[in-house]
RNA sequence: GGGCGCUUAGCUCAGUUGGUUAGAGCACUUCGUUUACACCGAAGGGGUCGGGGGUUCGAGUCCCUCAGCGCCCA
């Protein structure tokens, strides 16, 4: 209405998409296009011989060719290119529309493609969009010939009655005997059906309102070009505005008989009364007589006063108050034009201010192939089933992690398996958290930091402030992914591997072990609840009161009393031991793989406990501290696990390994079952002979090199180690 | 025709201001039922990051170009 008020919208004729089928206007959105083979009809538009120049020897025509010759009889000009040398001289001559005798002018539009068809268009404005735009730009009148059964109406002459297909074949049978036709040739086109029935969508010409839109449209561009708008991704800005600064006045009315009917009511006489309360007489003559406009508003034109008329607008509510403008809007990019811009224009037109300050776009959902999921094909993955047998984690967290902003993702049941998976692991993993609390003796103190626990919570923080700026960025793929790794590769693959040592010792250093592994782990279920809030909102209360029975009761007494409400973790700036304790962990945790990874070469049973010496350098301290950690996971035995010193190499020696400037260079040698190595399956390398075996760790090299400081050095370093590395390969 | 995007392991994809040896899940190979978890653990194979050129000490990442695929608008 209050649109109306100002003079913005307004009724008139437009082409639209109309469904013989359904008896109703479609929406460009429930049109789909499909590549079809269709028929290309050649024949002779006849040009009327001007009355000075009588030439009845030979037939002036000019050919056109169509792909709907039934459309002919809907014809008003034919048009070809202005510099189209064989034909420009017939424009401004008329033409005879075949079968009809209707004549009309010949134009010339710069529209007409010379290379296509015959290189002559016929126009007709009341049944092909493109025709439309055409007739607008000259004038031309416009004619319809189907009724809303698609059949042919009164100015088809005598084909009317006649089904749209019918009269095609009617029509062209009787202009190849009036010798009117060319030729026909196959030809593969655009096909328009409708989304619903699957036929094929007729453009037809009917009355509509619209909404003028330039004012509305200006106001939308700036808002985002002076950034009190932003659209994540950034990309999608460009979209906008090209949609904006190309945007057509807005059809409104839709033929739905759902939806809010159009409040305009007509007499007999044709008098409009629009009107907010439903009038009982034609405002212009007093007419008792009259009927309310069939219409509908189209739904996206109501949907634009979503983001201030849910909080009560047009009253000036507490809600709209406190609430209005908003400030995230998420939704697919999809729906940037439908919505997201209307929600704009509308905010702005009604309110003076932008409904929102940040417009995140997600990509859409397609099958495990990148496919569009449809019915008929058959690939719609229902998201209730998935739910029912992978969990509602595991399918929120996938949809969160494996997309990217503005990217379409390809949503597989294989995916959600895998994450139902690792809900399975943190459920598991708290219940290992649990246990070790559960377990603890009561007072016991807490013992020193391991090396372990310094490791963890350092990684801990690092994840913290990661997770923090992937937030800030929109990455929560890239944030749901890093929590995901931490969990799983570090906190149980590492920490709780060696926690379970700790524990077995008993006393302050379990007592500590349960410290670290109750702490990290409530820090790490907050940041993981947005991802899967149901597994962790349910192991957090079973952590919470585990604790609160335990004599680690001091670290939950802040806690409230669900994960959902629990505080956000906060961000905080390294302390400054943190790099070397990591470098440290990561020394020990390569001498494990190492080993691990020779055990696995070697054939060495899992369950053999073996004996190894190590000769750690500068790290000899280390890992004298480390050995029972060392020694457990990687399978040793602890009584047989000795420290050689540099100046004292085992027997044989190392001699392919030459001693390094490297302080941080440890190496180690196993002592592998002799069985082991006289089998034939082991005696590919031949050092094998050996009764030691050995590797060598360059475990920890400087984590960044700065590029400033060492750049000649660095580049040629990394030089010779690809050109090595490629060499090595081929 | 205009605009936007994509091309990285067998498959589906991450890789945010350029920086150690490019990662994950699934699939695959070998081993393992150690009291959180076989919806698991350990180890492994697999990539000239679409082609070509350029900028740079250094490019999957930036620029140009070509090819293929996709989407939006007309």
């Amino acid at each position: 209405m209050r649109r109306y008020e100002k003079g913005m919208i307004y009724r008139g004729p437009r082409l639209i998409n109309w469904s013989p089928g359904l008896k109703t206007a479609v929406s460009d959105l429930e049109v789909e296009y499909s590549e079809e083979d269709a028929t290309l009809y050649y024949f002779k538009y006849m040009i009327k011989p001007e009355t000075s120049e009588v030439s009845k020897t030979s037939e002036v025509y000019i050919p056109v060719a169509t792909i709907r010759p039934e459309t002919i009889l809907g014809d008003t000009a034919v048009v070809v290119h202005p510099e189209d040398e064989r034909f420009k001289k017939f424009i401004g001559k008329t033409a005879i529309v075949p079968m009809l005798g209707r004549e009309i002018p010949i134009i010339g539009d710069e529209y007409v493609s010379m290379e296509f068809g015959t290189g002559a268009l016929k126009i007709t404005p009341g049944h092909d969009p493109n025709d439309y735009a055409i007739a607008h730009r000259h004038n031309l009148p416009i004619i319809s010939m189907l009724d809303k059964e698609a059949k042919v109406n009164e100015n088809g002459g005598k084909y009317q009655g006649l089904d749209r297909f019918e009269a095609r074949k009617q029509l062209w049978a009787e202009m190849k005997e009036a010798g009117l036709v060319i030729k026909t040739e196959p030809y593969r086109t655009t096909i328009p059906r409708s989304q619903r029935g699957g036929e094929i969508v007729e453009p037809m010409i009917s009355e509509q309102w619209f909404v003028k839109i330039e004012s509305m449209a200006n106001a939308g561009l700036d808002a985002v070009k002076d950034g009190r708008i932003k659209i994540v991704p950034e990309r999608f800005e460009k979209t906008y505005f090209n949609w904006l600064d190309n945007i057509k006045d807005w059809c409104i009315s839709r033929q739905l008989w759902w939806g809010h009917r159009i409040p305009v009511w007509y007499c007999p006489d044709g008098h409009m009364t629009c009107t907010r309360e439903d009038p009982t007489q034609c405002t212009t003559c007093g007419s008792k007589d009259i009927h309310q406009d069939d219409d509908v508003l189209d739904t996206w034109f109501s949907s634009g006063l979503w983001p201030f008329s849910t909080l009560g607008w047009p009253d000036e509510t507490p809600d709209l108050k406190y609430f209005y403008p908003t400030s995230y809007m998420e939704t697919g990019y999809d729906i940037l034009f439908f919505w997201v811009a209307r929600m704009i224009m509308s905010g702005l037109e009604y309110t003076g201010e932008a409904p929102f300050h940040t417009v995140y776009l997600h990509g859409l959902i397609r099958d495990e192939h990148g496919r569009k999921m449809s019915k008929t094909y058959g690939n719609v993955i229902d998201p209730l089933t998935v739910m029912d047998e992978l969990g509602t984690d595991a399918l929120r967290f996938t949809l969160l992690v494996g997309a990217t902003p503005g990217n379409d993702m390809n949503l597989s049941v294989k995916k959600v398996e895998a994450n139902r998976n690792f809900a399975n692991k943190v459920w598991n993993a708290g219940r290992f958290v649990i246990n070790a609390i559960n377990t603890l003796q009561p007072g016991a103190e807490l013992g020193d930091y391991t090396l372990a626990d310094s490791w963890i919570w350092a990684r801990l923080q690092t994840l913290i402030r990661d997770v923090e700026r992937q937030f800030q960025n929109f990455q929560y793929g890239q944030a749901g992914q890093q929590i995901y790794d931490f969990l799983w590769a570090d906190f149980a693959d590492w920490y709780v591997e060696i926690a379970k040592q700790e524990l077995n010792e008993g006393g302050p250093r379990a007592a500590r072990a349960a410290d670290t592994l109750a702490r990290v782990f409530d820090i790490t279920l907050r940041l993981l609840h947005p991802f899967t809030p149901f597994v962790t909102e349910e192991i957090w209360g079973h952590l919470h009161s585990a604790l609160r029975e335990s004599p680690l009761k001091d670290i939950c007494k802040d806690w409230p009393d669900a994960l959902i409400v629990a505080k956000w973790p906060e961000p905080r700036d390294p302390e400054g031991w943190e790099a070397d304790k990591v470098a440290d962990f990561e020394l020990i945790q390569e001498i494990v793989r190492s080993i691990r990874n020779l055990r696995a070469e070697k054939n060495v049973a899992p369950s053999k406990k073996i004996a190894a010496s190590i000769s750690a350098g500068a790290k000899t301290d280390l890992l004298n501290e480390q050995s029972k950690v060392i020694a457990a996971l990687a399978g040793l035995d602890h009584s047989l696990f000795t420290q050689l010193s540099p100046t004292n190499p085992p027997t044989p020696p190392p001699s392919s390994l030459a001693p390094s400037k490297s302080t941080f260079r440890s190496q180690v040698w196993l002592t592998l079952p002799a069985k082991r190595l006289a089998s034939k399956k082991n005696s590919r390398k031949p050092s094998l002979t050996f009764s030691v075996w050995k590797i060598c760790l360059e475990a920890t090299s400087p984590k960044r090199l700065h590029p400033r400081w060492c750049k000649k050095s660095a580049t040629n370093s990394l030089r010779t180690k690809k050109r090595q590395r490629r060499s090595r390969r081929n």
